[in-house]
DNA sequence: CGATCTGGCAACATCCCGTTAACGATCGTT
DNA sequence: AACGATCGTTAACGGGATGTTGCCAGATCG
């Protein structure tokens, strides 16, 4: 399936031109204009990848990305920044919260080439994770264990991707409900562990010594291969 | 552990401002000056991220950077071009091999926000402290102890890890109930002593005689390298 | 309407934490 | 030098925090 880019520019022309330049380079395109509502455009369109000019009616396109980032659909969506805007200060700010800054005018050509570099080589893009036994595909969005298919729901399943993306690392209970349940949600954060327990019912076979999905006293969960 | 560097940059002028600019920033830095071997010297150094200039005497950047892609080890590491030529047929060309191409004149704090940014969602970016051979590894909650991993309860990691910080300074029991408890809580100071004493047990060979932890009598407590 | 998923609750077990007290070391005073 | 005072070390204990488990009620979907 051709990559999708989200075009967040009020000037309409270079909308427009844009629109042309990444068709012609075999994207999918969506643009719109308005700042304001450019979060909930972009939670529903599911870009690859984001183009967002800084400078927005009603809404700059820095508060924009704090609020992409919030969705943890959109978390690792790399957003290009666009900006008239050329001030050392500018650019690491739009450094500091997105993948890539481009200062207007800027060359069309070399716009679509940083887009498509940030989707060839995208940090935990891979389709398929590995971690001892253990197999998450993306893709196919199933999870195997030596080989044999099991089972999860959709909670579980996020549950497992976010861990087995950094597996060793630790993970709060917060941090998790941030990640797998977004941002705002009231959710006690006990949840977590009933879902964790669930995960050990399918994943470990004795799920009180568990082999992947340790607990750490005090801190949270943790996923590591076995032994 | 810090993140490193290399810059295979032929202007020794410009090789050093650099080398000033990532030191500063808090990275390991090593430079070269020759493009022909480059590509050996990357296979040596192992560095997380690569700066290239494009006008190298002997060889272009962009072949050096096909020779960096054949290294397996190397493969994933982020390159980041340097160049005079500004032409978008360039810019195009570098960005399809590299990950970023920075056009010369250009500001140092921009190439180091760009190098940083193509780092950061590596793990254990500034996540690990190190101090002879303790180590303190915040995302997997760890604590190692030449090389082998040692378990702490969760306030006895944040004790460590407050004094990790800031080696070799004296903390005084109020100061780390403060930082490690909490502003507001109703723990005698006492309550310090004891956590100390379990890090010694776990951390000292000798207890009695601390080569990390020592008491400063009067004062309170402070963490240094052993000698 | 039934099946499945999800979040919450409460009982339970376990481990950790803060306190206390006795002891020992160091310091200041006479 | 001897003494008490102050401060740090060590050991033991009870209560409470934390994680686990089973169960239930509402939500969601076919």
């Amino acid at each position: 399936m051709p990559p999708k880019v989200a075009v967040i520019e009020d000037d309409r022309d270079l909308c427009n031109l844009l629109r042309y330049a990444f068709q012609q380079e075999g994207f999918e395109f969506s643009g719109t204009h308005d700042g304001a509502t450019a979060s909930e455009f972009c939670a529903r369109e599911q870009p690859d990848a984001i183009v967002l000019d800084v400078m927005l009616p009603g809404m700059d396109g820095f508060s924009v990305c704090r609020q992409l980032r919030e969705d943890p659909c959109l978390r690792d969506t790399p957003v290009v920044f666009l900006s008239a805007r050329s001030d050392v200060a500018d650019r690491v700010r739009g450094l500091e919260s997105g993948d890539d800054y481009v200062v207007k005018p800027f060359s069309v050509r070399e716009l679509v080439a940083r887009v498509k570099l940030r989707l060839r080589r995208r940090p935990g893009f891979d389709q398929v994770h590995r971690l001892g036994d253990l197999e998450l595909d993306n893709e196919r969005r199933e999870v195997r264990l030596a080989g044999k298919s099991v089972t999860l729901t959709a909670t579980e399943f996020h549950l497992l991707e976010q861990m087995i993306r950094q597996p060793g690392r630790v993970f709060s209970r917060t941090s998790l409900l941030n990640s797998v349940w977004g941002q705002a949600c009231n959710v006690a954060d006990r949840t977590v562990d009933v879902h964790v327990r669930r995960l050990r019912r399918k994943l470990e076979p004795d799920p009180s010594k568990p082999r992947y999905l340790h607990s750490v006293r005090g801190f949270g969960y943790t996923l590591r291969a076995p032994e």
